[in-house]
DNA sequence: CTGTGATTTATGGCG
DNA sequence: ACCGCCATAAATCAC
């Protein structure tokens, strides 16, 4: 009401209600932004390598790759998480696929 | 940007081309008509994804990143507005 | 450069 | 108490 002439024709997103799962998670105390490290080649390259000798990690092995890698245990037992989760997501797909891509067979 | 030269090898999976328009209307259609929790259950990702022609991962891709996009993009403009707010403010006090 | 689908770090719930 | 699985968040990658 307050002015007259503009008066947005289209704006799906600002008067919207604010549903509950659009509010930022704010976590710990007050201003905090979510950084995400990303792991550099070695470590990566490591963690695969490890992962490939075994699945799941023991709780010595655990301790000795995070220290080499400079990453935490928590880090260490979270990648070997989301590693499995990926293994299992290709297992899936995969099935027995051998190389032929390009053309239909993708999704 | 390691992984940006080997993976032209390793990785070639990654995207290859966009969805269709009528896939797209799918989803963005039930993510508007379900906009106050748009969490579909697996039975529903399911049936978007064969209505869309698509796998039941690539429609949680799909909600995972409409949901941060949609997010963003409304708080940002929440925030505009908040400046549009003090602006105009400033405007009328400016006029006294 | 932007858009967008996919992948990579990280969290929390539940078993 | 502790770990693994899972769905998801958020950042980042790769076209």
């Amino acid at each position: 009401t307050s002015s007259s002439g503009l008066t947005p024709p289209s704006n799906p997103l600002a008067n919207q209600p604010v549903f509950p799962w659009m509010k930022m998670s704010a976590a710990k105390g007050g201003v905090s932004k979510r950084t995400r490290q990303t792991y550099s080649r070695t470590q990566t390259l490591e963690l695969e390598k490890e992962f490939h000798f075994n699945k799941y990690l023991t709780r010595k092995r655990r301790q000795e790759i995070s220290e080499s890698l400079h990453l935490t245990e928590r880090q260490v037992k979270i990648w070997f998480q989301n590693r499995r989760m990926k293994h299992k997501k290709e297992s899936k797909t995969d099935g027995t696929e051998s190389g032929g891509d390009e053309s239909s067979t993708e999704q | 940007q390691i992984m940006t030269l080997k993976s032209k090898f390793c990785d070639a999976r990654r995207k290859r081309r966009n969805f269709t328009k009528a896939a797209t209307e799918i989803l963005n259609d039930y993510f508007e008509r379900h906009i106050r929790n748009p969490y579909p259950s697996e039975e529903s990702k399911e049936q978007l994804a064969r209505q869309c022609n698509i796998s039941v991962a690539q429609v949680s891709n799909w909600f995972g990143n409409k949901r941060i996009r949609y997010k963003k993009s409304a708080q940002k403009e929440r925030e505009d507005k908040e400046v549009n707010d003090c602006s105009r403010r400033n405007d009328v006090i400016a006029m006294q």
